[in-house]
DNA sequence: TTCGTGACTTAGAAAGCCGGAC
DNA sequence: GTCCGGCTTTCTAAGTCACGAA
């Protein structure tokens, strides 16, 4: 990876562990009381909170939950969700809900300010660190442990991930600084230097065994030259992408089947901007990405046409449907064995990623992502035909509706707002309110400032249908994730400035400093 | 060359907050 | 002035990729 700063001083404050209040709850299981440590009723209470979700009517969450929390109560493994009875967190957790409901405004804002102050002393405190001699932002909350919630069929959901402690701790901290001090008569795990990373501290996950990190924030300037060198990246593959649709053309005929495997993938990658999909644990849920592909999740019809239809990165649905040149066709055929087994057996990222850079050195799977993502968005800005003159509103449409194109070029999907079909009838009858208005207008005003209020009432015409277009297309598209991650900001700086618009505009106040550098550039 | 895993990036859900509609 | 919908932020899970060891 390319390393463009070295770290020579790193300083910072430690990290901040959340803590848990325990009220001294009893439950009931098989109609006996029970006290809990404060683990314990920890953990009962983050299930409690979950009453009333989707997810404890899932029986793996809830068999998985019940095992865990058996286990640490010392009562039978197998009992069932039924055998407890949380009555009197329930009652507690109710309680405190119609407390807050029935806050007045006063105390309502009283609270939210004492949060805000909270918060406030603790990002003063550790939320900062010095590096190099120049103060950046840094995560500094360790995660409190939790009911695991893993994305769709996680063989794990449901499970406790158990808390984190001060011993379980590793800080990255320059040798000039001393240790910073934890509280009481706890001690860190452990305090190292690494000049060329970029996290603050790490644990090891006690669930799934996974190293955690907090790292330096996307606003620090070291961060953002990593930013700068992903999207530079993607703009030179789009001087080679020529040259590397040559390779990829060459190997799908290559003689080597592995040679032939890649460049399929290869075409994949390229064209519907699949993921790679490195092989996963059998302790995960079961999704896939190119090179994973089984026999299952591709069917071919006679006249060429192939239907993809998988389960992607979160469990996020994938269907697609294309008409690929008939070697890759011929290809996937020749490759699909039984339905169980991988397309592309004994071909990995690594494979994918060496193949790739023997046209253009450190080009790897994902920056296809990002390369298609902006080239959507840059496309989309050039055909839009803004003008200076037009309203900010419309600015704002046309890039939106840019970033629905890198949405739906990458396939970030949602599940549908549950007010979303509401929102949008909501809309749907504001446009028609103001289209009856203006014909009332046109049939009834004589005033001397009837040209003026119809074309008032056309403006807003104009924006409203706009903003029922904007709920319908975006419907179940989830717009952030590129723009926080695949659309090359320099993109909307330049074309903002074509149209006199803000560029800020386009983005919410963390993303802005995220951004900064796009400014001048 | 493969394999395991540490480091870093990308991801959608949910919490939280804020400003526009009434 | 208030309320609530929707945007923003937070949270942490789930990817990618490089690197070291076998």
């Amino acid at each position: 990876m390319l390393q463009t700063t070295r770290i020579k001083q790193l300083i910072h404050n430690g990290v901040l562990i959340p803590t848990y209040e325990p009220q001294s709850f009893t439950i009931r299981y098989k109609g006996k009381e029970l006290s809990l440590t404060p683990e314990q009723e920890e953990i009962a209470v983050a299930w409690v909170k979950k009453l009333g979700t989707d997810y404890v009517k899932d029986p793996v969450f809830a068999r998985n939950f019940v095992e865990n929390f058996s286990k640490t109560l010392g009562v039978e493994t197998n009992s069932k969700i039924e055998d407890f009875d949380f009555s009197e967190i329930q009652r507690w957790v109710e309680q405190e809900k119609i407390k807050k409901e029935n806050m007045s405004r006063e105390e309502r804002k009283a609270l939210a300010e004492a949060r805000k102050k909270i918060r406030e002393a603790n990002k003063e405190k550790y939320g900062y660190a010095v590096l190099n001699g120049e103060r950046v932002e840094i995560g500094y909350t360790v995660e409190p442990p939790s009911i695991f919630m893993g994305r769709g069929k996680h063989p794990f959901r449901g499970r406790w991930k158990p808390r984190v402690g001060y011993g379980d701790i590793i800080l990255n901290l320059s040798p000039d600084v001393p240790t910073p001090t934890p509280p009481d008569g706890k001690h860190w795990k452990e305090r190292v230097f690494d000049p060329n990373a970029m996290w603050i501290a790490k644990w090891q996950d006690k669930l799934g065994g996974e190293i955690k990190y907090l790292w330096i924030a996307d606003t620090a300037r070291f961060k953002q030259e990593r930013e700068i060198e992903k999207f530079n990246k993607a703009r030179e593959l789009n001087e080679f992408v020529e040259r590397i649709r040559q390779h990829i053309k060459e190997g799908l005929f290559s003689e080597d089947i592995t040679q032939r495997k890649i460049a399929t993938v290869s075409y994949l990658i390229d064209n519907l901007k699949m993921r790679v999909g490195d092989e996963k644990d059998k302790d995960e849920a079961d999704t896939v990405g190119a090179v994973t592909l089984r026999g299952t999740h591709i069917k071919i019809d006679p006249s060429g046409q192939v239907k993809f239809d998988f389960l992607g990165k979160d469990s996020v649905k994938w269907v697609r449907v294309i008409r690929p040149p008939t070697q890759v066709v011929s290809n996937l055929n020749s490759f699909i064995g039984k339905p169980r087994a991988p397309i592309f057996s004994g071909v990995r990222s690594e494979h994918v990623n060496a193949f790739l850079g023997q046209v253009m050195p450190g080009l790897t799977a994902k920056v296809f992502r990002t390369y298609h993502a902006s080239k959507s968005v840059k496309e989309y800005l050039a055909n839009s035909k803004i003008l200076p003159k037009d309203s900010d509103f419309e600015k704002k449409y046309v890039a939106k509706m840019a970033n629905l194109e890198a949405a739906i070029t990458c396939h970030h999907k949602r599940k549908l707002p549950k007010n979303w079909k509401e929102s949008l009838k909501n809309k749907v009858n504001k446009l028609k309110t103001l289209k009856a208005k203006l014909n009332e207008v046109k049939e009834k005003s004589r005033s001397s400032s009837r040209a003026k209020r119809i074309k008032s009432f056309q403006e807003r015409i104009r924006t409203a249908r706009l903003n029922v277009n904007l709920t319908k297309t975006t419907r179940d598209y989830n717009l952030g994730t590129s723009l926080k991650s695949y659309i090359d900001p320099r993109l909307y700086v330049k074309w903002a400035r074509e149209v006199s618009y803000d560029w800020k505009k386009i983005y919410p106040k963390t993303l802005q400093r995220k951004f900064a550098w796009a400014e001048d550039r």
